[in-house]
DNA sequence: AGCGGTCTAGAACGAGCGCTCTATTTAGGG
DNA sequence: CCCTAAATAGAGCGCTCGTTCTAGACCGCT
């Protein structure tokens, strides 16, 4: 409480009406990841914004459910970011891919095990509705599916090997997390960063 | 209305109290699985099952968590059934497992897209508590993985490779379902089964 | 100085939540 | 035949939800 500084001037940069929006995207990014979507309410998403509920609907006119897709779209696209540079460094892509597993592993036990997928439980609760969440939760995977399968298609891959494995890696990433999560252990994350590692080098005998 | 049968006279076998209990745990088992922990009401479980609230909370009085504890424990019993006898359909683990993620592929897209994995969803949502809810997930999640360790071991596995390969089997085919889910695509699940058959197929060559 | 748009602020509404409470109905042993 | 316990039935509690609505604060204009 009496907090609040105003908008505290806008004064440094280019962007005109950023600050408030941006803290209450990535406060809902952030309550989406641990609560869900049905869990987590517009005005906690306030609160924790330090913004109050007439802002909320004033850059979110369509309500709930659009902060949660402009929180989901910023959170797949910050995870793409950390995939993409887990990529990078190694040339080897199974190699990269225990890397990224082990980042997530990090990440995950310095949050306390809550901090998951930001895709996942959202996905899940609003599959039976015709919400637009499941679409940018699709679009989500897919672009992280596409900057595996365009690492593996760089390593020699052919086009449906490197579909086919893309889509198995994201996958089970994904579950691995959860199961992680569930059992409050780093090793779901490193059993699959390593069999991942492994199925991505049997292709090279034979591909390469 | 009018139905309620009262318990129906039980007539049959030994049960006592059976049929009403059964009907409220079926009931939330499959409202869990479409909508989640937090989504899913007391009072639609108990209209549901064609029981009212009295019943619910005279069966279990310990409220929503409770029947919800219930309810997973119930669907993750009749999970490992069916991956017991997925497994046992041929000799070769591999294909045991593709098989497996052939039928969850199947029944996923036969329930249009809505019913996955009945532990993951109730799993997330309830993981920033101290619920016993994620207790009975943990331990749904292990009796799987055993199963396929067990299949493993029995094929000539290394104990430390059954481990590491379960894990990530039960890891990967979570993940694949979700992803199906979202992409409301069989495709998913048939890439991991592919992919994870060729990874236990890869252990054969040296282990063996 | 005064105006119009952008943004902040929070009170108020109807709906639905989990749960408690009091009756009523059913089945079976003295 | 009645009396008790198990089971059914649903009205009502306090609470929080997402949303709407009206006001006020602040800005660059003319």
């Amino acid at each position: 409480m009496a907090q609040t500084p105003s908008t505290s001037g806008t004064g440094a940069g280019a962007g005109a009406t950023t600050g408030t929006r941006d803290r209450i995207v990535i406060a809902a990014a952030r309550l989406l990841q641990r609560q869900g979507y049905v869990g987590t309410g517009i005005k906690q998403i306030a609160k924790d914004a330090e913004a109050t509920l007439g802002s909320v609907y004033h850059f979110f006119p369509g309500g709930k459910e659009a902060v949660a897709v402009a929180a989901i779209t910023h959170s797949g696209e910050e995870f793409a970011g950390m995939l993409g540079e887990a990529l990078a460094t190694s040339d080897d892509p199974g190699a990269a891919i225990e890397a990224c597993a082990a980042e997530l592993a990090v990440g995950l036990r310095e949050s306390g095990w809550i901090e998951g997928c930001p895709v996942t439980a959202a996905a899940l609760e609003t599959l039976g509705t015709d919400s637009e969440i499941q679409r940018v939760c699709a679009a989500a995977l897919g672009s992280w599916e596409r900057l595996v399968e365009e690492k593996l298609l760089g390593s020699g891959f052919g086009a449906t090997d490197a579909r086919d494995v893309a889509t198995t890696v994201i996958s089970a990433l994904e579950g691995a997390e959860v199961t992680a999560q569930v059992n409050r252990s780093e090793e779901p994350l490193r059993a699959a960063g390593r069999q991942l590692a492994r199925l991505v080098g049997s292709y090279r005998i034979e591909a390469v």
